[in-house]
DNA sequence: TCTTTGTATTGCTTGTTGTAATACATACTA
DNA sequence: TAGTATGTATTACAACAAGCAATACAAAGA
């Protein structure tokens, strides 16, 4: 799988990773045990630093979604833990993007297209 | 309008303040033209720092959402630019949303119904 | 003249981000 | 047994953003 950093976003870059990780999970380009690259190999093949690497991959860990082991470096979890809830955090950035998107006059029907395609 | 401040969240106070005006005007609880609160005010009725709520207004001017008047304070406008588009950065966040929805069982006619709400 | 408006400036503290250089425990492999 | 690769921990540092504080300024109205 393909990360790719955008160096002028005020998104921070293990934050960045994360990301990308979520999505590419959630959009099955990342398979459930499927191992992830190692730190090193990442830090390396972005010219990063290992501990920013890390630090995506704990924030991912604490999260659920992935296992870290020191033998098997790590992994995409087989079994995610499925609340079936949005929290209030991302519901508050949803109203909002929703929010901006209709006062630049953008339609519905448009954005609901764009959760058709993310969702998939 | 009531502007709710949430001291343990990551997104600073300028920004809090520049999405609930967002979302007010886009939910029709600020009307174009309608005077916003001035800065000393808000800062008072809030507890926080002149500067601020400053700042916020000005990010809201610059993008085009209110206009701002050393005689009259600060306004919604009456003609906000529409481009009709969403931009990139709102259709990551839509994007990384949507995932982590997915991952946890949301149902896609959950945030569908979801994108009613708030659009209105 | 006084008040109110947004704005500008300067300085300070605090926390986050990212890098850097090591070192460690674990487990596989030659 | 020795070497290697894995994630992780530690410490230090530079850079930057956020927020506050205090003060001052320009503009316009009462």
């Amino acid at each position: 799988m393909v990360i790719r950093i955008d160096e002028l976003s005020d998104v921070p870059i293990y934050q960045q990773i994360r990301n990308q990780i979520v999505m590419g999970i959630s959009g099955g380009e990342l398979a459930a045990g499927e191992q992830l690259p190692t730190v090193r190999a990442l830090a390396l093949e972005m010219g990063i630093n290992i501990m920013t690497v890390s630090k995506a991959y704990q924030l991912l860990k604490t999260e659920g979604y992935i296992m870290t082991d020191r033998k098997n470096g790590a992994r995409v979890r087989t079994e995610i833990n499925k609340q079936a809830t949005i929290p209030d955090l991302n519901k508050t950035e949803l109203r909002r993007i929703v929010s901006e998107a209709r006062i630049s006059g953008v339609p519905k029907e448009e954005i609901i297209q764009l959760i058709h395609e993310y969702y998939g």
